[in-house]
RNA sequence: CGGGGCGUGGCGCAGCCUGGUAGCGCACCUGCUUUGGGAGCAGGGUGUCGGAGGUUCAAAUCCUCUCGCCCCGACCA
């Protein structure tokens, strides 16, 4: 391609809206450009990415077995409707009306429409799996749109389905997918993690996001520093140390006048928050419900939650353990009224009967702990779960912190660091399938539903990711799999006939050679050329100066180390091919 | 949806408080010079001041409504 043929407006300054590197770089490269909050088109350099991202991710796909297929944008409500989806999805289904009345959605997902396809086309367990994918523009309409085309509204996605005839098999599928998903980001040059994740309402019986390490992420990431654990932080767990064993004398008041907090109350005691018991109380109704209060019985919407003083509560945890889908902690005067004292003294003994009381499971190895009195400026000290409160359920409550021990491996320390989710596999099983009553016949000539399972890849986003992770102050450094074009060809002055005339022989070779160039042939100064080859991020810029074509040779800089070497330019084409050919992999 | 802010040439912004008929830098167009790291000189303005009403002799500026966009929060991939 020949730069003053193209469509490649580079800006100077950041765009004012633009607050992330890759939102800022890729605007002024030139690959983008925002027509509504959230909706961009991609110019033609921000398109060849786009472009090699898709074809990583459909090579790797059909490698495990996939095959790609491509379903309409525009969906029916009436499928929505089957699965309840339609009311359930909210405002971000973008919901459109034709011109006879009749509603339909612009897709941000395509369970339905797939599970339509396959319950028309697949009657028998002979014909299964089926694993289908496709690459698509989705619309979900975000809230709140940010960060280019990290959150955009309208995006694209691989989204893949499989279908299987039992759990075994649709295992067996994931696991296919999750080796796809490692090599199409391998392959791609992120750094990454594969994370455990909280499979949330989707329903399925686990699920994996693929984070991209970047500081300007948008999730949490916890992860072993020594071996391959990870988990985003909803769903993380660690080792966490209890304090040395002690017996416990019996249970005794003692008044803490004025003094509430862990902390406070630790020093005023002279013992260390690792021995203490916060209690936490949570409302489980939706907000604005009214509680209904007993005389002194506990109102059953209220939970009193345990965990060790040194710690927080992880509300996803706890929701999920509750089995519910909303919390917040209760009102004062609710755990006033419940607990028999102020906020600030709860605590787990001598509750009313019918009190809810759970466990992080740090409370339940404690001994000689302390805790709060259900009254005024009064805490409990040697304090024995189990001998002096009971527990309804013991259950892993607790928020993973940087520091604590890895749950999965001997030794290892947990580490937090921002993360970009490029990716999200989930076992569906069968929630869609009943819904939409699509079913095979098993061998035994009975009806089943399909075992299923979904898998999405963000392709812009990735391309936004792999520029959070690779670039400088002077623009972005592509990895060659992903990058526009593999060689930058800079004439440094196009009005010497000598130099241009032999740029273009260069430029010839190079596209004889099938090398992947862009030929700077603008009549512009040598720096302006430079400066716009290292923005684009080109992995190799040949560089051809009145200079070296008197001594016949050029220069090959490397884009990522800056690296500059002389090449005779007979040697060039090779030479490209050979390091191209080693960036991308063999 | 709650809170804050912004819409002025292609991009980044000033002017608005205190109304007087639009300006700066870059970009762009023409010519000449220049060509190894965002050139210099000369000439050129390419603008419904987001839109609609209103106040006024006069509105980018004041008032009302409206649309769009950005930031923080809740939410989500």
């Amino acid at each position: 391609m020949r730069f003053s043929a193209a469509l490649i407006p580079t800006l100077r300054d950041d765009p004012a809206d633009a607050e992330v590197v890759s939102h800022k770089l890729m605007a002024r490269a030139g690959m983008i450009r925002k027509v509504a909050a959230g909706i961009y088109t991609y110019l033609p350099v921000g398109w060849r990415v786009l472009r090699k991202v898709e074809q990583i991710v459909r090579e790797e796909m059909e490698r495990a077995g996939a095959q790609e297929l491509r379903m309409p944008a525009v969906q029916p409500a009436e499928l929505w409707r089957e699965t309840g989806r339609w009311n359930v999805y909210g405002k971000e289904l973008l919901r459109v009306t034709d011109r006879h009345d009749r509603q339909f959605c612009i897709g941000p997902t395509h369970e339905e429409v797939i599970t339509d396809l396959v319950r028309g086309e697949v009657r028998s367990y002979k014909q299964l799996p089926v694993n289908l994918f496709q690459m698509q523009t989705k619309f979900r309409d975000e809230i709140r749109p940010r960060f280019g085309l990290m959150r955009g509204r309208e995006f694209i996605m691989k989204d893949g389905y499989s279908f299987d005839a039992d759990v075994a098999g649709a295992e067996k599928t994931y696991r296919a997918m999750a080796d796809a998903y490692h090599r199409i980001f391998r392959r791609m040059g992120l750094t990454f993690r594969a994370v455990e994740a909280d499979s949330g309402q989707i329903g399925g019986s686990f699920s994996h996001e693929f984070m991209v390490l970047a500081d300007t992420g948008e999730d949490d990431v916890v992860y072993c520093e020594a071996c391959d654990y990870a988990a985003n932080s909803e769903k993380a767990t660690s080792k966490v140390a209890a304090p040395e064993r002690r017996d416990t004398p019996a249970m005794e008041r003692r008044a803490t006048p004025g003094v509430h907090s862990v902390a406070d109350v630790a020093a005023f005691l002279n013992e260390k928050p690792e021995r203490f018991i916060k209690a936490l109380v949570f409302n489980t109704d939706p907000p604005h419900g009214t509680l209904e209060l007993g005389r002194k019985g506990w109102p059953t919407q209220l939970v009193m939650v345990l965990i060790r003083g040194d710690r927080e509560v992880n509300e996803v945890k706890l929701a999920n353990h509750l089995g519910v889908a909303e919390l917040r902690l209760a009102e004062d005067a609710d755990i006033a009224r419940a607990t028999g004292g102020p906020v600030g003294f709860s605590g787990p003994v001598g509750l009313p009967e019918g009190a809810r009381v759970v466990a992080d499971r740090s409370v339940a190895s404690l001994t000689d702990a302390v805790c709060g009195a259900n009254a005024a400026d009064t805490h409990l000290a040697h304090v024995l779960p189990g001998r002096d409160f009971g527990i309804e359920a013991v259950a892993d409550l607790d928020t993973a912190r940087a520091g604590d021990g890895c749950p999965r491996c001997e030794g290892g320390t947990l580490a937090i660091r921002r993360g970009i989710e490029v990716g999200h596999i989930f076992m569906l099983g069968t929630k869609y399938s009943e819904q939409m009553n699509a079913t095979f016949l098993d061998a035994g000539g009975r009806k089943q539903p399909f075992v299923m399972g979904c898998y999405g890849i963000g392709v812009g986003r990735s391309a936004a990711a792999a520029v959070e992770q690779n670039h400088d102050a002077r623009g972005i450094i592509w990895p060659m799999p992903i990058a526009p074009y593999h060689v930058a060809l800079v004439a440094m002055n196009m009005k010497s006939e000598a130099l241009a005339g032999a740029a273009e022989t260069l430029y010839r070779q190079m596209a004889d050679a099938g090398i992947e160039v862009l030929f700077d042939d603008r009549n512009e100064r040598g720096g302006v050329k430079l400066t716009d080859a290292e923005l684009l991020g080109i992995p190799l810029i040949v560089v051809l100066g009145e200079r070296g074509l008197e001594k016949g040779i050029c220069e090959v800089k490397e884009r990522a180390g800056g690296d500059t070497r002389e090449v005779p330019l007979e040697a060039v084409c090779a030479e490209l091919k050979q390091r191209i050919r080693d960036a991308l992999g063999g």
